[in-house]
DNA sequence: AGTACTTGTTCAAACCTTTGAACAAATATA
DNA sequence: TATATTTGTTCAAAGGTTTGAACAAGTACT
């Protein structure tokens, strides 16, 4: 395999510098178009390829964005990544990726990795293990830095999340309208942001509709299916068992709707099951889950968009003043709701 | 946002050269343990973050590998993507990731941007509208090139694969052993190698069990939950319709499970689906799909292999011999071909 | 013919790190 | 004491590109 072409062979073979070479690249107004023309079709022929690393050293700029996820498999994380993908590869930026598989340590580590590695700026979901948010602070402090969905209160950076205290409304509003009264919530652990806000959303709905909050009806959890499986167990073993749930992720609401099944209890019309996040699942499964859309693509693109914009104001040294994108999730009313 | 520290600046900061910072930072043995010490700490106390770019220009080793998917969401690429980044960066790589959202010119697009960052090395499921591989050729030259799932027959780089063949033959014995006769084949574009050697393995399964090939019992496809509705709604206005349909992907299963259910017709009992890939959603909806087991997280630890270990042989000027990784996929029977 | 632009190119330094060779000082050996 | 060896550090170049300043040649103007 033979070593690479530079911008020096493409200097020698025509029989001019390399620097006149680069600019002939970047169309400077002073090269000729002669030489532009001369420099393009060598650069063809010797099989040219920029060397990224060279002009990043040289600009300051790597042109590298990262962008750091709990885990790629969950198809709401896989959405948005795709859509990010898209959106900053347009704007000619490369992503790399990892994930924290919700560890800290390991989202500690993938962080200085993206430092090392020069990203220009990160794109961030936090890890359910995270409770100390130094590390991102120090981060937000060097390079622009956007956090999505599993955000941090005392982070001041931009942010895009959907409105959460509004989603959960929305759930249990509907709950009640389809005569279900006794909701449980399968809910996430507090320090994360949208869990915390969706429980509050959870108990200010309750209270506008009057009825009284059961502390044995919240549960926080991984929110993976098991967790569904055991929370739903646990609480149809309840005196007075609740007759729906609204769980704060689809998994655990799949997880819930299985034990249901097993029981033999009718879903919708014996009890109700509503989750969050609109994973592709939940329209497939019999009877299918109604849920919340988190408009997934949407804060794909936002979020990309966002560390590129605040990326331009970096460079041209100009103050970004840190925004929330908050997007209104929708209701999407499906069979394990729809009774009556 | 101040501008990041050097290895000059830990050296003026300890009035030694940069030179011995960076052997200190290496371990080099002829630095004293005294210095290394001094190093380390003041690299803490000024918030010293190496820089690959600098590194990697110097090295000729960029430490990235760029990954190329037909698209993320799909979970089986997802489950890849997932192995593979995490075997990558603990092999000490960073992952880049880019889509061909099966697109010839995005594709091509993205293996030049990947080249530009000086990827060391590539891995890669082909687009399905991919049919000329002269920019793989190339690459494969150049650098470590690992193809898996959708690869090309002509290219002789190393690919991870599962035995298609057999899958196909299984699923095929699978359907006849549960006593249908006519079966068949959603298929994929034969111009991409698995897919081909689908339709193989099916034609050359139903010929040992002495069933008649029918030419209109082959549709090749996209494969897209859409397809399989379409495909099967054609299928079953033929005049002497299937009993059964193996489909080269579960996409287009789960979308014959619908019309099926929709026209009342009962899966298993008077109709047999089975998919390829074992989806995630495969075993939650209802009836649950029956399917190929392909070994996602295998895959991707594979293939992730491959690369590092060609990468370990270019450095060292060894010859590497592209070799096949093939796994042998197992059959998942669910509810819906398990009848009797 | 002399001055003033314009045009096209070269020069040299910079970006940050690595690395082998060279050097000086300290220690060990004869 | 002179010589060899070890130890710890510095020197200088290299990796590929970019960029402002400098330069030379050509054209236009008076």
């Amino acid at each position: 395999m033979r070593k690479k072409t530079t911008i020096v062979d493409i200097a020698e073979y025509l029989g001019i510098t390399p620097s006149a070479v680069s600019k002939a690249f970047s169309d400077h107004p002073r090269i000729s178009a002669k030489t532009k023309k001369a420099v393009l079709e060598a650069a063809e022929k010797l099989g040219y390829q920029p060397n990224y690393l060279a002009t990043g050293l040289r600009k300051g700029r790597s042109g590298l964005i990262g962008v750091l996820v709990p885990g790629i498999h969950l198809s709401f994380f896989a959405t948005i990544i795709k859509a990010m993908e898209e959106t900053l590869s347009e704007g000619g930026y490369n992503v790399i990726i990892a994930q924290s598989q919700d560890d800290y340590e390991k989202e500690y580590a993938h962080l200085e990795g993206f430092m090392k590695a020069q990203v220009e700026g990160i794109i961030a979901s936090v890890a359910l293990e995270t409770r100390d948010t130094d590390h991102y602070k120090k981060i937000g402090k060097r390079i622009p830095l956007v956090l999505f969905d599993r955000t941090l209160r005392d982070l001041e950076v931009s942010k895009v999340v959907v409105d959460d205290y509004i989603g959960s409304v929305k759930a249990v509003d509907h709950l009640v309208s389809k005569g279900y009264r006794h909701i449980a919530h399968i809910a996430g652990y507090e320090h994360i942001e949208p869990f915390r806000v969706r429980i509050q959303g959870y108990q200010d709905a309750l209270k506008k509709h009057g009825i009284g909050l059961r502390e044995e009806f919240i549960r926080p959890c991984r929110l993976t299916v098991a967790d569904g499986v055991d929370i739903l167990d646990d609480l149809l073993k309840l005196p007075t068992p609740p007759d729906a749930v609204y769980a704060a992720s689809d998994l655990p609401a799949y997880g819930a709707l299985t034990v249901l099944k097993e029981r033999k209890l009718k879903v919708p019309e014996e009890f109700g099951v509503i989750g969050f996040s609109n994973e592709t699942y939940t329209s497939m499964v019999t009877p299918s889950i109604s849920t919340m859309e988190q408009h997934s693509e949407n804060i794909g693109v936002l979020a990309a968009k966002s560390v590129m914009e605040q990326l331009t104001y970096f460079y041209e040294g100009k103050e970004y003043v840190p925004r929330q994108n908050v997007l209104t999730p929708r209701l999407v009313v499906r069979e394990s709701t729809n009774r009556n």
